[in-house]
RNA sequence: GCUGGUGUAGCACAGUCGGUAGUGCAGCUGAUUCGUAAUCAGCAGGUCGCGUGUUCGAGUCACGUCACCAGCUCCA
């Protein structure tokens, strides 16, 4: 038997501790407040919650007397007993303890199904297991009540909203601790406080979800995006750009119309119904048809860096991570279907490429035919076929995601992973055999006849605003030397030196380097302290003694003071880092 | 959109029982010319998110509304 059996190194103990300890906050809350009614309480990834349905909701304040409950309940040392009944006596146990949730839990189960209940004192409640044998296991100093929110019953939002508890536990005071104060450090990283800190970006009232860029968030956006022109220019794409606003007659041809209407934003120009475009495919289908196609031209790999505006819902906005208008880089790639798998793998170089550049993970994910969709089966079993032997042909892995796939093809998302481990969906490739269909796309093939092609659509830092806020948190702030908005500030530690300072800015200006000085009348520490606080990679601090020498004093933003150099040999080492563009 | 919470100066916050606003940082002015994360002093800065109501009197109470935060739902 494993030594790690009863620690948290053991996932599935771990899932037991935590649900046990969800089970005592029930019976907690079942003690101070007998009306609420049970739902459901299962661990997660941070800990576990409970569901409940409670006339009064559950406020922040209750937490604290619901953890005091809890903590006598550990000290109780109620053992918990399993036990299972026959469906019918199950429904009749959970009709008396007027628990309607759980009775409807209970006919939900298959018929054949194990019937089990956990008993822990006065408190019963209807569950599968396995638990921990006794509330004294569950260390009363080690756990925390964290929030109270409203969740919807059983996920669906036509259903009532219930309260839920959220709760994190550990089996040492210590880890708890350590836990909290994890959370804390992940909030200084938060893109929302450092966008605003590092004068990045702004969200303002006047439009919620609809963000401002500030002349250094810009000088960040735009070396991105020169790093991503090169990049695409490499890997054989040429760029586009299609209008924001279309008229409401290429939204019904592409299907936008009937399957996505609810977000867009339309508009009327002359009478006219239009509508501001959510994604960028109709305009890129436009311009592919524009003229004749040759299979010789393909693949056709067009780019474009496509402004789209949707409307989210108000509860969804957060920061530049979800937001009503964003710029996608976007590219449609039209192909003949022998060309579908080096194309899409071709795709999958590109992304590594680029996320490896920014030091990301991530994670693959395969969506595959939705509900609400177009198009017949065939092609959508063919197309997912298609994109899981591409990846699995690379050796990735992927996990499945039954039906999430976009109205027009099934998709390969790409899910970076952020500073507090949460993942976000950046990249995304979508093969498509409809919207070609819909706009009657055509090359003329080897054999002198027409042939319908096939397309990808696909992004591959998702939204320039979320990658942002992605690559924000990943740094926390502090950008590789090639990407930080302000690369080298140039500071006298006295008037004298102010001359110097100035002309050694100017020549970094001149080699093509982000550089600013700061000539005011201050202490140094003062000086070096704000641009620390602003993570300028290098500080560069002048004084009589390298006036003097004609050298400056290097001080890099995390390893401190590193001594006197020569410009020439500075500007070596940091030209190789910016051209490298490295890490 | 839903549930709960929050909204006071550019930023971070305080403001008791209802009696028309404070602190720190930033800013401005002056002094200081200083060697690697905050020099000192003075000055200025607010329709307390917005609207309506209750009251002799509202930052404080009520209702409405907008935005934000946590989560749910949805998603790049």
């Amino acid at each position: 038997m494993a030594d790690n059996q009863y620690t948290f190194e053991n996932k599935e103990f771990k899932d037991t501790y935590r649900h046990t300890t969800s089970h005592i906050l029930a019976q907690a809350v079942k003690r101070l407040y007998p009306d609420v009614k049970l739902a459901i309480g299962p661990a997660i990834d941070d800990g576990f919650y409970y569901d409940f349905d409670a006339e009064k909701p559950i406020t922040p304040e209750m937490l604290e007397a619901l953890e005091a409950e809890m903590k006598k309940i550990c000290k109780e040392k109620l053992p918990l007993e399993r036990f299972e009944l026959p469906r019918e006596e199950a429904i009749k146990l959970m009709q008396e303890k007027d628990e309607p949730y759980k009775v409807e839990l209970i006919q939900d189960l298959p018929e054949d199904a194990v019937i089990s209940f956990y008993k822990q004192g006065e408190f019963t409640d209807l569950c599968a297991g396995p638990h921990l044998d006794n509330t004294s296991r569950v260390k009363a100093n080690a756990f925390k009540l964290t929030s109270c929110t409203g969740a919807y019953w059983r996920g669906d939002s036509s259903r009532k909203m219930l309260q839920r508890v959220y709760g994190t536990c550990f089996q040492k005071k210590e880890e708890l601790e350590a836990y909290l104060q994890r959370i804390e450090e992940a909030k200084k990283r938060d893109h929302r406080k450092l966008g605003k800190e590092l004068g990045l970006f702004a969200l303002m009232e006047e439009g919620p979800g609809f963000p401002f860029f500030l002349p250094k968030g810009m000088t960040l956006r735009n070396t991105l995006l020169e790093y991503w022109r090169e990049v695409h220019k490499r890997y054989g794409y040429v760029e586009i750009s299609t209008p924001i606003i279309l008229n409401q007659d290429l939204w019904h041809r592409s299907g936008h119309w009937d399957h996505y209407k609810d977000n867009m934003y339309t508009t009327l120009i002359d009478e006219e119904p239009f509508a501001v475009k959510p994604m960028n495919c109709p305009g890129g289908m436009l311009v592919y048809k524009l003229e004749p196609h040759s299979y010789k031209e393909l693949p056709i790999r067009a780019a474009e860096l496509g402004l789209v505006h949707r409307h989210e819902l108000s509860g969804a906005l957060h920061g530049l991570f979800r937001v009503r208008c964003f710029t996608q880089d976007d590219s449609h790639i039209f192909m003949t279907r022998d060309q579908m798998k080096d194309e899409i793998q071709n795709v999958v170089k590109l992304f590594d490429e680029v996320y490896s550049k920014f030091g990301l993970q991530y994670k693959i994910e395969l969506s595959t035919m939705p509900e609400d969709h177009i198009g017949e089966l065939a092609d959508w079993e063919f197309a997912q076929d298609t994109l899981k032997n591409a990846i699995t042909d690379m050796g990735k892995e992927y996990e499945l995601n039954e039906g999430d796939g976009a109205f027009y093809g099934p998709k390969l998302d790409f899910h970076l992973q952020d500073s507090i481990g949460r993942t976000w969906q950046c990249g995304t490739i979508q093969l498509d055999f409809q919207m070609p269909e819909r706009f009657e796309l055509e090359y003329i093939g080897a054999d002198g006849e027409k042939h319908r092609p096939v397309m990808i659509h696909r992004v591959v830092l998702g939204s320039i605003e979320r990658f942002i806020g992605v690559i924000t948190e990943h740094f926390a702030g502090a950008f590789p030397f090639w990407l930080a908005p302000v690369q080298l500030k140039v500071m006298p530690i006295t008037d004298r030196s102010r001359e110097y300072a100035e002309k050694i800015a100017a020549e970094l200006d001149a080699k093509g380097f982000r550089v600013e000085t700061d000539v005011r009348n201050e202490k140094i520490g003062y000086k070096i302290r704000e641009a620390q606080v602003q993570k300028i990679p290098y500080m560069i601090v002048v004084g009589d003694k390298e006036a003097e020498a004609g050298t400056i004093a290097v001080r890099t933003r995390e390893g401190g003071d590193q001594g006197t150099m020569t410009l020439d040999e500075f500007v070596a080492k940091i030209t190789e880092q910016r051209d490298t563009r490295a890490l």
